[in-house]
DNA sequence: AAAAAATTATGATTTATGTCAAGTATTAAA
DNA sequence: TTTAATACTTGACATAAATCATAATTTTTT
């Protein structure tokens, strides 16, 4: 069991968020002393789809996968994301509820902020309303992205894809920890985990990618774009 | 060439749409007196994916398709829209463009807004906000299910769901008007034009559904349900 | 370290869906 | 009304991806 921290001051995690940087100290520090945190083991769920939305949860350390639970076994995941993350989702004014699970597939570290604070904030500081939007349209911009790849890319280009996007939103190195199982890669790219070994083993023998030890390494990224963007 | 209107009043149109049911009088007159409108003829695009978005675009008669343009020749349909409908999209608070095409499948009627009213009334009314954004919230949530069903369900499924979608949601009658083209219906279920013309005759076979000169008839909901929900 | 469990790899086969092609019906234009 | 253009139907065939089955790894537990 890891510890969940204290930091001094909420200042160092909420200013790498964009909506946050447009709050004044003071209301930093109402923000900080409502909040409280918790730590988070792999394949905990920190959202649950379909619970209410107590509390406006903040990503500050570790890795999570946005989960769409579906009636049958295979789920989908939307996204991976990394801190500083604020799980909002589009029930926030609709019906108060998650409309997907966060499930941390690392060691993963989160502060609570009231729900009340936070519709407060939004009432009282526009500027602090619009960009929070401004990461909600971003989110939903990336999801029509999604449903545009999923549809209409081929298994390819969808790994392909994934594994640039891993690398340069996530990671930032090469070659990166490959966190996700087969499975899960799978759900990320709407396809069964052997169509995934599959791919993976074609990547590795045209030299596209080395894998090794819990690790990728893209060796050939032109080609890779080049997969992933023909689709 | 169908003439625009100028109604007397936003109210009218307006007090359809949730939103703007949070405007006092005198915020509708500002909003009226800035207001223009225009009409569109089938097929004409009323919002471009990728333009700048310059006005609130309001949906007064008519119905539009939401269409995601794609590299590739199919386009992906997202949603079909009917009045009162605020083109709103995920860009206004990102990048202020268009990231989907909205297009006239009948006759429609719009009127447009300055989109400095709109940044204004949200700043000045967060009861105005708080529905715009939960607007917002749903068609996002819509949008989840959308990825759901592309994904996991089969043609007849999703055949299926669009049929008793056009129903429920947009003409609330049956039989109702086919107004998609098998081509439309193709890229509202992400399959081809042929494999939906089979899907069709498969269930006028079966005795689900009834199609006659341009109107589509639902003979049997629950099984046509029960063929959604399995997909 | 040994055993058990989970994850991954890979081949054989099946299935859903797309592609191509040719013909018919419907709508729009001349 | 006749012609041209578009939309729809249907069949034969091709193919991408899923499923099933089994073995080989790797990870976790004892």
């Amino acid at each position: 069991m890891i510890e969940p921290t204290t930091p001094d001051s909420c200042q160092h995690c909420l200013q790498k968020c964009d909506a946050f940087q447009a709050l004044s100290l003071s209301e930093m520090e109402i923000l900080h002393e409502a909040k409280y945190d918790t730590a988070y083991r792999t394949g905990e769920v920190i959202a649950k789809q379909g619970a209410p939305i107590s509390h406006l949860v903040s990503l500050n350390e570790g890795l999570v996968k946005v989960v769409l639970e579906t009636p049958g076994e295979q789920d989908i995941i939307i996204s991976i994301e990394k801190p500083v993350f604020i799980l909002t989702g589009p029930g926030l004014f609709v019906d108060n509820r998650y409309h997907f699970s966060v499930i941390a597939i690392s060691e993963c570290r989160t502060c609570y902020l009231e729900i009340q604070q936070l519709h407060k904030l939004i009432d009282t500081n526009p500027d602090f309303a619009k960009r929070f939007y401004k990461n909600m349209g971003e989110r939903d911009i990336l999801l029509y992205n999604r449903i545009r790849s999923l549809n209409q890319k081929n298994m390819a280009g969808r790994i392909s894809e994934a594994l640039l996007n891993l690398h340069k939103i996530i990671f930032e190195t090469n070659p990166f920890d490959f966190i996700l199982t087969r499975q899960e890669l799978g759900e990320f790219t709407g396809m069964t985990k052997e169509s995934v070994s599959r791919i993976l083993k074609e990547f590795r023998e045209e030299g596209l990618i080395e894998i090794d030890d819990r690790k990728v390494e893209i060796l050939d990224f032109d080609k890779l774009r080049d997969i992933s963007r023909k689709g």
